[in-house]
DNA sequence: CAGCGACCGACAGGCTGTCGGTCGCTGAGA
DNA sequence: TCTCAGCGACCGACAGCCTGTCGGTCGCTG
């Protein structure tokens, strides 16, 4: 049977579908067929709106950094909410609840989802680093930081949290616990920010 | 013809052509058909030394990181060289020569290649971590670094320089000078080296 | 000369992307 | 209000890849 949908609405639907696929299965076991089976379309129809696999993917990954980029900058630029804690909630946004995304990211760090996962990945420091490093400037300036190097500081705490993370799934609570201590002290050295500050921001944050 | 070959002559031979070709053009693009035109040998061939496609990958990897790990950790162990210059020596033979898997550490950035990669990093890290923490460790005790996080430490230089000098390729001399200046910077905050020490150390190792 | 293991190549089954053609919807003109 | 042309969403057969399998061959060695 043939149904005709606004390009818009096929469009999405397609990446709904696929987003959920890529997540269960990963990318390279997903098959097209997969896709338009689970929708009802045709091959065709599939091709006349993307180009494509790639082309789906990234389409997918755009719709989900665009929302977690989105939750991000919205922390960052509340100007109600300390720095500090601006800077631990945003980048805390990028690795916990949005809805969205979630299941991707649970998936994305199967060895099998390599492309998803970099493609995300470039996609989240093109985007969440100049936010970052905003902060990390403002911090200089109001003398909460100290760091020649704001930009690529952002960077490092970035791509750290991105990687390491992956690995955490399978640790036990105690190596976790460990993993992100360690994580926040070393922040808190890159920005050169007082011993122990960022650690009090997410308390902070946590006891609300 | 049928050239008979002992296995293991044969299946370095396979791992030469598919280290090559997976360099070239990326892993999803290279077929095993390339593989054995390129050798001359039949499907059947192929798949009798190597169980699958990604299993030739992984050898791939296997002898390329064992390469460089070998050549960190002979660096990492020579007692006759100062702390510091043996962390930076072992840092820096991941990133630089090597000869064998020279052509692969270029092409291996490329987004085509995120498999590649991925197990490469994995690998690297698995095997460089435990080095680059000792080292730290060790310099702990000299009185040269204070970090309670000796391991993490490592983890986050080593995944760093992973990751960030990927995209080093297409910048500017200046802009790639200052991130590696940048790295070096947070290497000695996060390590708890005295500011400048590992600078001077790199310095000692390029003026010979 | 027997047996082992390296080697062969046809084949099954799956995949992506293409292309000529169909058909529903919309809006302009009668 | 009716008609009809054109546009774009849609279809599905098909070409041409791909990986991995399997029964069988043949060279070497003891």
């Amino acid at each position: 049977m043939r149904v005709v949908k606004s390009a818009e609405e096929r469009k999405n639907e397609i990446l709904d579908v696929a987003e959920q696929l890529f997540a269960s299965k990963g990318f390279d076991q997903t098959s097209t067929n997969d896709i338009i089976n689970e929708i009802g379309i045709a091959r065709g129809t599939l091709y006349h709106h993307f180009k494509s696999k790639e082309d789906i993917l990234d389409a997918v990954i755009d719709r989900i950094t665009g929302t977690l980029m989105r939750q991000a900058g919205a922390i960052a630029a509340d100007r109600r909410i300390p720095l500090l804690d601006r800077l631990t909630g945003s980048i805390m946004a990028l690795n916990v609840d949005s809805r969205l995304g979630e299941e991707v990211m649970i998936q994305v760090h199967k060895p099998q989802n390599a492309l998803l996962h970099q493609k995300m990945q470039e996609g989240m420091i093109r985007g969440i680093v100049p936010i970052l490093s905003g902060l990390i400037e403002e911090g200089c300036r109001e003398g909460i930081f100290h760091t020649p190097y704001p930009e690529e500081a952002a960077e490092m705490v970035m791509i750290y949290s991105n990687v390491a993370f992956d690995e955490l799934e399978d640790r036990s609570p105690e190596e976790r616990m460990r993993k992100i201590q360690a994580f926040i002290f070393h922040t808190e050295r890159i920005t050169g920010a007082e011993e122990g500050a960022l650690q009090e921001a997410i308390l902070r944050i946590f006891s609300k």
